[in-house]
DNA sequence: CAAATAAGTCAATATGACTGACGCATTTTT
DNA sequence: AAAAATGCGTCAGTCATATTGACTTATTTG
C-alpha cells in the first residue's frame, strides 16, 4: 500500500485535479489546502514576534492580551476555557503581564472569589501595536484577493472548526 | 447548516459591513479574520495529536514526516530550510524517527557529505494515518463550503504568505 | 457547618525551539 | 597538494510554553 501517498501519478489520465462539482475533493487538492494553511499561518504568526521579544514576552502573552482586549472583565476561569490551557500555564504569563502593568484585575462584586481581568491603558496600547502587523497583513490579503474570495475564506475556515463548538466560537467571533 | 455566520446585520443601517469595493476592510472584518484563522488552525492541528502521543512524538515529528512524504530524498540541509528550524532542533526529532524505523537515510552519490532522507514503509503508513483526520476535516469543509468558497480560501491564504517567499512556497505546494 | 468552587502557588517534567562550539568527512577553491 | 568551505552530527546550556499533581486560601452554596 501507500507506496507514494503524494505521488504525482495518482489520477488516471483524462481526469484533472479540479474539485468535482459535487464529489469529494481530490487528494491533491486536500494536500494543497493543508500545506497552504500551514505556511500561511506560519507567516501570519511570525509578525508580532519581534515586538514581543523586546518586552521579554512570548506568544502566550500575546494570546492573553488579545483575548483580554476582546473580553474585558473576563474571569480567570473563563479565560482558561477560552485559551484551553491550564491554570498553572496561565499563571506565569498573567503574573508577568500584571507585574508589567499591562493587565489589571478587580475582585468580582457578585462573587468575590473571582478576578476580573482587563487591559490597562498600556496593555491596550500593546495590543494595538501587536495586532497592527497582523491586521496589515490580513488587510492587504483581503484587498488583493477581493470580497468574493474573502467570503469563501471565511466560509471554509468556519467549516474547519470543530462542529461541536462551531456555533459557540462563531458567536464569540462575530458578536458586535 | 449554520448559514449566515458572518451576517451583515450588525452594523447600523446605512453602513454595511461589506468590504468596500476598493477601500480597506473594516476593523471588525479584520479582527474576525484573524480570530477565525486562529481558531480554525487550532482545531485543525489538534487532530493528529492523539496519534502522535501514542508514539511519544510531537508536532515536530509530524512536520518532518509530512515534508519527507512530500519531498523524498530531500537532504538534511534542504529540510532545514523548508522547516525553518536549526540543525540541532531537527537532530533530536530526526534521531527519534530514525531509531523508530520511520525514516531512513542514504548517503548522497554525487556529494557523499549529504544524507538523503526518506520515509520507510512504516513511516509512510504513519504519515497516512496522521494526515487522515486532517484530510477528512479539510475535505468536509471543502464540500460544505463549495468550490467557489474553496477558491477564495486558497486565494486569501496565498495572499497571506510573505511576499518575498510567496512564489517559492506556492511553487512547492502546487507542483505536480 | 460542610462541601464545592475560584484562584494562587510550589514542584517536577516534557517538548521544541534556540545559540555556541567543536569534530569529521568530503568537496571546492586556491 | 594544501587550504578553505561545506554538510552533517553532537555536546552543552538556555528558554518558553505547556503539562500533572498537590496543597492553600478565600468565598459561596447546599
Amino acid at each position: 500500500m501507500t507506496d507514494a501517498f503524494f505521488s504525482t501519478a495518482e489520477e488516471p489520465a483524462g481526469k484533472t485535479s479540479q474539485t468535482p462539482a459535487i464529489g469529494r475533493p481530490t487528494e491533491e487538492e486536500l494536500r494543497q489546502g493543508i500545506e497552504l494553511l500551514f505556511f500561511a499561518y506560519r507567516d501570519f504568526t511570525a509578525d508580532p514576534d519581534s515586538i514581543l521579544e523586546e518586552l521579554g514576552f512570548g506568544r502566550a502573552h500575546h494570546r492573553v492580551i488579545h483575548f483580554l482586549g476582546r473580553n474585558p472583565e473576563i474571569t480567570i476561569g473563563d479565560l482558561l476555557v477560552l485559551l484551553r490551557i491550564t491554570k498553572q500555564s496561565l499563571n506565569r504569563v498573567l503574573r508577568a503581564l500584571l507585574a508589567g502593568g499591562f493587565v489589571g484585575q478587580r475582585t468580582g462584586t457578585r462573587d468575590r472569589r473571582q478576578r476580573h481581568l482587563y487591559l490597562t491603558e498600556s496593555g491596550a496600547a500593546l495590543e494595538a501595536r501587536l495586532s497592527m502587523p497582523q491586521k496589515d497583513r490580513v488587510s492587504k490579503a483581503f484587498v488583493e484577493a477581493g470580497p468574493n474570495a474573502v467570503a469563501g475564506f471565511k466560509k471554509v475556515l468556519a467549516a474547519l472548526l470543530d462542529p461541536q463548538e462551531r456555533d459557540r466560537v462563531l458567536k464569540a467571533i462575530n458578536r458586535p
